[in-house]
DNA sequence: AGTCATCGATTGACGTGTAAACTAAACGCC
DNA sequence: GGCGTTTAGTTTACACGTCAATCGATGACT
């Protein structure tokens, strides 16, 4: 009986009333928990995980980008980035520039400061990665990728 | 290559520099999609998420709990639970009462007006459980759910 | 009995996510 | 040129989630 634990977990007395029901909550479960832990991590470093994320899509495009586009690759509502970046400009982390053909448009630039924080987390954040999924074999990860790709899809 | 999906979902330039990274990744992005259809489906009920789950936790129970005991199940921070079921019982939902025993614990108790609720949810709540999993093949769900938890453990 | 540690619950401060309404700039089209 | 629409970004209001600090009630120990 492999189904007992999540059960045992969320001390429920009755047993899922589907397979559906009880790997909705596995995956809700699953990732409570390990953004517990990244939140944990990147608190060591004074950064929330949604500004680690903002940080690591400007590294990674390598050039600044308007606000809206950074809002889009963070599945993020549009208003909840103004504050984002606000608190990253505040440490020093961005910086906002105007768009001088379209004046509507800011972008946002990553510091050296920046850059230099996300080279200091880069390895205990790939540590983190190993730690969270590294016991599961290579073709689980793969199957659990495809699985949750299926899902969403 | 299966693995191109989330990429192109994130407009991410590289590929993935590990399968840990890319099976953490999609547990993200799939439970973030979830939620916000959970969210969604609760807000057409004046609920959120988390006060559903406190009234599903409650109707589980079938007896007034203590609000430590709800925090845990809810893998919740305990101060956070205060507020949630400020909100609840304004809305009379719950009912909060003090024990004579011992009176630190305050019992929470639902409402009939939230089992009436409830009731009226659980067809749409269903229903979106199926919607949401219903296209994964029983066992693939079983293995999900089995991936999940030994992620998890 | 008196003091100290612990426990259940609460409060306050901060960052974040969501929706709705708004500003200002750019575009489209006659 | 002028008028309406679209677009980028912001503000405001509310519900959480997290941490640190608090408060009253209980328990434990001497």
């Amino acid at each position: 009986m492999t189904s007992g634990r999540l059960q045992r977990e969320l001390k429920k007395k009755k047993p899922f009333s589907s397979p559906e029901q009880e790997a909705l909550l596995n995956l809700l479960r699953t990732n409570d928990q390990f953004q517990n832990r990244f939140g944990r991590l990147f608190r060591q470093f004074d950064l929330t995980a949604s500004q680690y994320n903002v940080l690591r899509i400007l590294r990674g495009e390598g050039k600044p980008m308007p606000c809206l586009e950074i809002a889009e690759r963070m599945i993020q509502v549009v208003p909840a980035i103004t504050g984002l970046i606000d608190r990253l400009e505040k440490q020093n982390m961005v910086s906002r520039r105007r768009c001088t053909e379209d004046r509507r448009v800011v972008f946002i630039e990553i510091t050296k400061k920046a850059h230099a924080l996300l080279k200091k987390m880069d390895g205990p954040v790939n540590d983190l990665h190993k730690q969270l999924m590294g016991h599961l074999t290579r073709s689980e990860l793969k199957e659990l990728s495809r699985l949750l790709e299926k899902a969403r899809g």
